[in-house]
DNA sequence: AAATATTTTTAGATTTGTCTAAATTTATTT
DNA sequence: AAATAAATTTAGACAAATCTAAAAATATTT
């Protein structure tokens, strides 16, 4: 079935949403991530019923049926390909790519995918850390956990993020925060959380604010 | 401005109308290029009209602007920027690519064409031998003219088509008649204008209907 | 040049996705 | 549990791009 732009966006808010509160999802909260009126929520979550991509029932929310979630997966898989695509390929930046991949996750080719995702080496993770889901769509799953609630002297690789806007990306890259690189937590401030790094194998070392250390996810070095 | 798909490809219609006839353009050639009833272009040629993008008298036709053409030249860049990737990058055949550029050619991002264009080395002509204008719209234009006008004996290099039909093209893989190659023309039947032609460096003689003839264009090789 | 044919435009309707304002349902207070 | 607040839906309207059918203008025949 070939989706409009629209269907889908409203198809990937609802799964974006889906992911922290597991149960129904309500109109206000779609409304809010594709910004429309809820009033137009509704209008398209009726019509998204009607060609069995949601469960929805008037007044009680909405949920994913197994077809949206895979139209939705689906979605998603073409905007983390792109956004490798642009950073790996053509130069940019993490906190640059965003926007063109909004675009580009709307192109309908299956043949696009399947040769994207094999130029690209099969990925399995975008620049910001996300998976990109397989061709069944499923995830690869890491461990990650975000940096908060690391303790200390643990060996720690720096594989994501929560916050996903361009000025924090762009504060990940000035304090030499990017992806991949090893961090050890080296103090953690009592009274603000704040936390004292060492990053790499240097002896540099760096001070993040608590909110900082929210949005970095780390895994366990090995 | 940001123009709207359908805009766009009303305006790439208009433009390829002019190619050829170079007078004004009429509602119903371009009702016919874009697949629409000739009342909705009407409509359409009005809102290009108040954007300034074409000169439109009623009942008189219409010309583009240089905005227009500005525009147009935009689109077909994006356009055979996105099919020489197809082809370069992600292993398309020639004639696989139409469609899908079809879509990408609407992606809107300067710095993405501007990044796309150094990827692919500052090229200057797609798979099908058309020329990719520069940033500044101009076209490196080739010296070609169709394969049905050459005389025997002259070494020529096929260097484009005029018709781009999938199947045409299929045809002309596989009869070895790709892009480059070098070919001689040994004997043109004088009955039916269909021409023996010498194929590379080879010995290999093919045959081919003056039809086929007619939609190869080839420059003089030196 | 009148009659006929063709092209083009206008008029009115439809679909998609949106809006605001009002009505309804559900949730929260008191 | 009644009153109030919040969330959601319905109703009616709008813009974009399309359509069909009818009207108007231009082109072609005779």
């Amino acid at each position: 079935m070939q989706l409009s732009f629209t269907e889908e966006n409203y198809l990937k808010a609802i799964y974006k949403l889906r992911e922290r509160s597991s149960s129904m999802i309500s109109t206000n909260s779609i409304a809010a991530v594709v910004s429309t009126a809820p009033a137009s929520v509704t209008d398209m979550l009726q019509k998204l019923a009607e060609k069995k991509l949601v469960n929805y029932e008037r007044y009680q929310g909405v949920s994913l049926t197994s077809l949206g979630i895979k139209s939705a997966v689906g979605v998603i898989r073409k905007h983390r390909l792109w956004e490798l695509f642009l950073v790996e390929k053509l130069g940019y930046s993490w906190d640059e790519v965003h926007e063109i991949a909004e675009q580009l996750e709307h192109i309908h080719s299956e043949s696009l995918v399947k040769k994207l995702y094999i130029f690209l080496g099969k990925p399995k993770w975008d620049p910001h850390g996300d998976p990109i889901p397989d061709e069944q769509g499923n995830f690869h799953s890491q461990k990650t956990f975000p940096l908060a609630s690391a303790g200390t002297n643990e060996r720690l690789i720096i594989s994501g993020v929560v916050d996903h806007r361009a000025d924090f990306l762009q504060y990940l890259d000035k304090t030499g925060l990017s992806l991949g690189k090893k961090i050890t937590v080296r103090e953690i401030t009592s009274y603000d959380s704040s936390m004292i790094l060492n990053v790499g194998s240097t002896k540099t070392v760096k001070h993040i604010s608590a909110e900082v250390a929210k949005n970095i996810l780390v895994t366990i070095a090995k």
